[in-house]
DNA sequence: TTGTAAGCGTTATCAC
DNA sequence: GTGATAACGCTTACAA
């Protein structure tokens, strides 16, 4: 590998005076300047990024942390983070916890020995061990998508969304609803979206029943299974059936269909979360889109902010939502 | 931030030392073992990767570069190759060129500059500069997607998939079969696929009318304004139609349908990629699975290899494809 | 079995 | 304006 020293050999000049040119920093002569310029052309110089953090302790990247990436959410929030970072001149690298709590510690720790400059977690199971780690974490971080205490986060209105989503059904006359939903360990997906939906129907004064709650985990599997046990295990049919994701929501439209009942005549369905097959199933599906691309890119920006003011407190972003009417109500 | 030296002064015993318990390098006495153990955990010590790769050269990190990473070959793709590296201890840095071919040659040399240990480059348009650039690379790369001569590529068999797919269409009967193709710009999905399709034609003498030809770019929009031009310019309709993606498939269908032009029995419509939604739209789509899993951790195992090997010949390998017949044929 | 010291490619300080 | 030189945190001969 060619380096800075070499550069200044061929260009008659020392190693300093090409650091100086390289990053616009003190004086270099127009003359100087030329003949450095012109080297590094011929040779096709790139400095080392490593050299260059063990000096200033700055990498110039960023550490993204995911349960999975091969999911629309996942996708949508990498894409966005990762244009917003690029316009500042960072880069990403990826972790990927394949969905387990202990791999989201380990590359908590990871991304720390590559120095990143700071971090962004798109969280699912909060544990105490986790919270421990991030706090103990000597660079920024900012969560996605669960509520952190202490640190800052950005989260969906996902008790809002539910409870609206829940209002539209019920405008819609619907009164017999059920519900799909998942683990409340994840209190973003499990326990606020059950909440919004179960503070809708009280308010309403509407009756919930037990025998329409089902839980799922966040597989299309999963929510066939659930609306099947549902039909099966009760006398008195909903009208209406309410899923915490829209992969869960598509699987209990699989069910409905094999067994003939007709959406939405028959079973009003709606989902959580415009994931992009959303719209082109048929029937389409009313869901609540929770604009990922904007909370990537102020996740981001969020994070570009504390990287500069490393005493910023830490900020709680809740971002907004809006219902996709569709077809399946 | 805490480094080797510091933690050899708490335990007693030099950095030397440190490092060989660290690396499992060269003896440590167990005594020297267990002050170094105890000291590390009580710290939260954690090395510096920049200043061991300065020394060793190797930074176990690869870079991705993608066109996009929301799209469902990306995602799938990088998912794929993300599993497969980290098994064996790697990190990935990601790249995105937002389909800009300047930015293409632009991220080489920034994960050059950062020194991962190889590239695998997820390749849309190939042309003299990015050939010429990778050629001079120091580090391993493996292309996706595309034939680069000179270098390991793994493609797709898009000629066989298109031409079989065609074939596929000609046994159900079909003789009037339009093409939506995109620029042949992109061999793999411009070139090779509508070559399949035309030699399948001729092979039964079956004449290729120019009316029914037309060319998208990948979004689904342009499938929909392609369908409509095909119908729009010929008096003789054809009753089938081959889209190289699913996504112009997709767009294609919703113009059929519009036009309540029945789908399969009207026009039949086959896709190309099996994405997530080809599945649960209705009907449900024809189209050809290229396996991106497999062809993700292939990648990953052969780049792998070329970093162990750095002799290695460049390796030409071609996944291949199932068709995957539904519902709108 | 352990420690010393050189060196990896940069940048920053300071003297010229 | 420029150039030595030390330092960043680590590994690795080599010496002890």
């Amino acid at each position: 590998m060619i380096t800075i020293k070499e550069i200044a050999k061929l260009a008659n000049a020392s190693s300093s005076t090409v650091s100086r040119f390289l990053n616009d920093s003190g004086y270099v002569s127009d003359e100087a300047r030329k003949r450095i310029e012109k080297v590094i052309r011929e040779t096709g110089y790139i400095p080392s990024e490593h050299a260059k953090s063990l000096r200033t302790k700055q990498t110039k990247v960023i550490g993204v942390i995911v349960p999975r990436l091969s999911t629309d959410t996942s996708s949508r929030l990498v894409n966005a983070i990762n244009d917003e970072l690029a316009e500042h001149g960072y880069q990403i690298i990826l972790a990927n916890t394949n969905l387990s709590p202990a791999k989201e510690i380990e590359n908590l720790k990871l991304l720390r020995s590559r120095q990143v400059d700071g971090i962004i977690l798109l969280a699912t199971n909060v544990n105490e061990e986790l919270i421990r780690e991030i706090r103990q974490l000597p660079i920024p971080l900012v969560a996605l998508g669960q509520e952190i205490p202490g640190i800052s986060f950005i989260v969906n209105d996902d008790y809002g969304a539910a409870k609206d989503m829940t209002e539209l059904l019920i405008t819609r006359g619907h009164k017999k609803i059920a519900f799909i939903g998942v683990p409340e360990q994840d209190r973003a997906v499990g326990y606020f979206r059950k909440k919004g939906f179960m503070d809708a129907l009280q308010e309403k004064s509407i009756s919930i029943c037990n025998e329409w709650m089902a839980e799922a985990n966040f597989d299309l599997s999963s929510g066939y299974e659930a609306m099947k046990t549902i039909l099966q295990r009760t006398a008195q049919k909903p009208t209406a059936v309410f899923a915490v994701t829209d992969s869960i929501a598509i699987g209990a439209m699989h069910y409905l269909m094999e067994i003939e009942c007709h959406i939405p005549k028959d079973m009003a369905v709606v989902g959580t979360g415009n994931s992009r097959v959303s719209q082109y199933i048929k029937p389409s599906l009313t869901t609540v889109d929770f604009s990922n691309e904007d909370m990537g890119r102020k996740a981001a920006k969020l994070l570009l902010h504390h990287i500069k003011e490393t005493n910023g407190e830490p900020k709680k972003i809740t971002m907004t939502y809006s219902i996709i009417k569709r077809d399946s109500v």
